[in-house]
DNA sequence: CTTCTTTCTAAAGAGATTCTTAAGAAAATA
DNA sequence: TATTTTCTTAAGAATCTCTTTAGAAAGAAG
């Protein structure tokens, strides 16, 4: 999954970011309110951990932007004070969690996963397409109830399929999603034919093939 | 899409034009004011990526030419200093967006894409002529819905046509924008027929007529 | 530190697209 | 009618993209 940042507090921001890239996901960073409205102007995120008290402008203002942006992004805001009115006030407008300063890593990200299910998958622990199942807890897929073996590149690829099946998406797009803004220091994105090819195989060695080649443009996830 | 990158480090020049070349653009580059201002007014690009701070001249004047000459170009300023009045002069001259150095590629490209989207496809995603529909990230057509295979440069053509709608194409204005500066090198434009058949071929499969011939002066796409 | 796994790089070959050329048919103009 | 321009088709060459493999580099586990 990938995430954005915005916090201030650069010290706590490197920490969460740190933490959650740990969990196999990729975090970006903003350190103000500018940062943080370009890049969601910019990017997709799967969800934004906000501190609605970034020093250079209201997160407030920037989550009813975001929301009025109508994207399906998930938003954890981060609160200083434990005044209940800055909570309810940031859930009206469509935060789907808050979590009080000061906070432990890992409750943090049980939130997030908690949203992510909520918002992504239906409320669900699986994702399911055709006779794939994810189990977005233990990040294990299954085919027609088997499991497969999957590295974590390979599982984020799948699940970043699944998520956007029927969609082209070219490999700039997978780069960006699954490698963050490292993406292009890179100087080919011909590594992702090899997970591509890794993937393809042994999803077809259980029969699927639902990986389409867009040529010139991407690919495409679609049942057959 | 066509771009300019008018950038003196060549270096970076290069690993700019290389990246929006994955992307399926024409790039064209320019190393210093004169070049740039002359290819400026010898064709038409859909944006412009200006190096503010060219050595051998201002960008901002450059700036202030082109939109004088009121092409609608897209515009966006490459910064050196993160000044903020170097910034705001350009905007107020017109370009359209900017960006720091040192800044990642993708976000070059995602502010471009974010710019021809609000300037060429009125903000949408989309481009819909009749029962045509352009899905401009994923780069596929539809007809009533129902996706038609294009290769590239069919693609690239079909938007052509509908962002020129009404308009007459000659075979060179259509050669200079799909094929840029490599365009002159070819010794004869016989080949856009082939082009311009095979898309035909795939539209009227689908009932379309709009590609229609002028005689003597080139194409012209219109409803029926 | 060693071993194993994962990820990335590099390169050869397969496959698709694009360009060239050409020749006859069709259409528009003079 | 004669001439020019455009259309259609086809086949081969050149180029680009993708597939696949093997191995190097980096990272994780023991």
């Amino acid at each position: 999954m990938k995430f954005l940042i915005a916090e201030d507090e650069i010290e706590l921001q490197q920490s969460i970011a740190k933490y959650l890239s740990q969990e196999s996901n990729i975090c970006e960073v903003a350190a103000d309110y500018i940062e943080t409205s370009e890049k969601l102007d910019l990017y997709e995120y799967d969800l934004v951990v906000l501190d609605i008290n970034l020093v250079t402008g209201s997160g407030l203002e920037l989550l009813k932007k975001l929301k009025n942006q109508n994207k399906k992004c998930g938003v954890i805001i981060i609160s200083a004070n434990n005044s209940l009115e800055n909570k309810l006030e940031g859930l009206d407008v469509g935060a789907d969690d808050y979590i009080t300063k000061p906070f432990h890593l890992a409750e943090l990200n049980s939130r997030i996963k908690a949203v992510l299910r909520r918002g992504k998958f239906g409320g669900e622990d699986s994702l399911i397409f055709e006779e794939i199942r994810l189990d977005t807890l233990s990040r294990t897929a299954y085919f027609n109830e088997k499991p497969i073996t999957l590295t974590r590149k390979e599982y984020d690829l799948l699940l970043f399929f699944i998520t956007n099946k029927g969609r082209v998406l070219s490999k700039s797009i997978i780069a960006e999603h699954l490698w963050g803004d490292d993406s292009d220091m890179l100087d080919s994105f011909d590594f992702i034919y090899v997970h591509i090819n890794n993937l393809r195989k042994k999803l077809t060695s259980e029969g699927a093939k639902y990986i389409h080649t867009a040529y010139g443009s991407g690919y495409l996830f679609t049942a057959e």
